[in-house]
DNA sequence: GAGTGGATTTCGCAT
DNA sequence: ATGCGAAGTCCACTC
């Protein structure tokens, strides 16, 4: 217990990243607060200073927090207590390990680029790089306009000279996608005196929101992300700045 | 290497957890894809099917599978490689390490329990104990009454007979908070021959909130998360169905 | 099984 | 700093 205290303490000064698994309670007081008993956890201390506190099961940290935290620790009847406090917002969590199974002290290199496919971004850059993924004729003329709701999607002009709204959802859309959609084409059609048409572009629609589009007079495009980022793959383009 | 290996398959047939640290690459396929390039990794495989992969900084995983998977592993070429595969929805994330720092098979025994306060129903529980925190003479009737739009948090009458809808939210109110406190109104509206009143508690309102707030018609009562968990620390109230 | 909303959400981006 | 929406969100809960 002594020499793991001593390789904490090492650990924690060399800004290094430290691997705990023992026995543990835990107090997070913060945004909010809890308490969590004594049992075996895995717990991971981050050198920019996140802290995660796993158990033998689940997804979910059951307490962490991001970076950002500074360590303090200390050897206290034979109890190695850690506690990590954050600034903003004012937050501590505090670990004390009655029975330590592991410890190691890291230095980790990890350059390795992280690339992601076939989030919404990619049906976003797939549809200015095929309208017609949209429908035939249509022009986007801007992405990410600001509108007074938020940010529309994708934006232009369809065949017959109308404008379009187009909202993305990389999953079924629901309700609020259409309502979303919906306030969107109402924030446009208030400042225009031309007709304004609102598509909503996604793999497949929730129980009942077909009816709730055609009722609010709005259209529909069927449009799956893994399609979009396989033809990103074909094409070029990589950044959305290459459309501005 | 070998032996690393040995441990793994050890491990994962005894439905053990591990912890791996070592320099991998990370492929992911499923409702989106991605691919991570070399570099030092810390992975914990839990023995619910789980799957964490982390790199050196940040709070997140970079790669992940929730509670389910199955799991499998080779050794080929010096490099060790792990599938997890999950059934609902298809997905397979796989590991490749060339070099493993730190191999652990643990046994962890958690029955410790977990106790979190101050959530917004802790909130709701508080209110429901002591109604003065809305304001003098509301004797709440209902709470998750169910209408049209969804869920009303409290619901009851105030000192004057008015019916009163109450939106809590735990952390600063926003715009949504306000429109979805007013949609409540006008659907509580329509079917009561009385005056309906609605009233957001949070600890704050954001910016121009109140200003919207007032436009239609709605009250603002200020109510902290940890003053309603210490309430309701000092109340024998645990559960909402206390209140039915 | 799908839909809805919360989270100590975290994260990123734009005002 | 604040605010807003996305996320491979996850998770719990209802219908």
């Amino acid at each position: 217990m002594g020499s793991a205290v001593d390789l904490v303490k090492a650990a924690l000064s060399e800004r290094k990243g430290l691997i705990i698994v023992g026995n543990c309670t835990v107090e997070y007081h913060g945004r909010a607060k809890s308490k969590l008993e004594p049992g075996d956890r895995i717990v991971i201390l981050k050198k920019d200073g996140a802290v995660l506190v796993h158990r033998p099961s689940g997804y979910e940290p059951v307490n962490w927090q991001p970076p950002g935290c500074l360590f303090q620790t200390d050897l206290s009847k034979g109890v190695l207590r850690i506690r990590a406090i954050r600034q903003k917002p004012p937050e501590s969590v505090k670990l004390f390990f009655s029975n330590i199974h592991l410890v190691a002290a890291t230095s980790l290199v990890d350059a390795g680029e992280f690339s992601l496919y076939a989030s919404e971004e990619d049906m976003q850059k797939a549809i200015l790089f095929d309208p017609t993924l949209i429908e035939s004729g249509f022009r986007p003329i801007a992405y990410e306009k600001k509108v007074d709701p938020g940010f529309i999607d994708v934006y232009g002009i369809d065949a017959a000279g109308k404008f379009v709204v187009v909202e993305i959802k990389r999953k079924t859309a629901g309700r609020n996608a259409v309502l979303q959609l919906s306030r969107y084409v109402q924030a446009i059609d208030g400042t225009m005196n031309r007709e304004v048409r609102g598509i909503l572009a996604a793999p497949k629609l929730g129980k009942g929101v077909q009816r709730l589009l055609e009722t609010l007079g709005l259209g529909f495009r069927a449009l799956d992300a893994r399609k979009c980022a396989e033809i990103l793959t074909r094409s070029k383009i990589r950044k959305l700045e290459d459309f501005a």
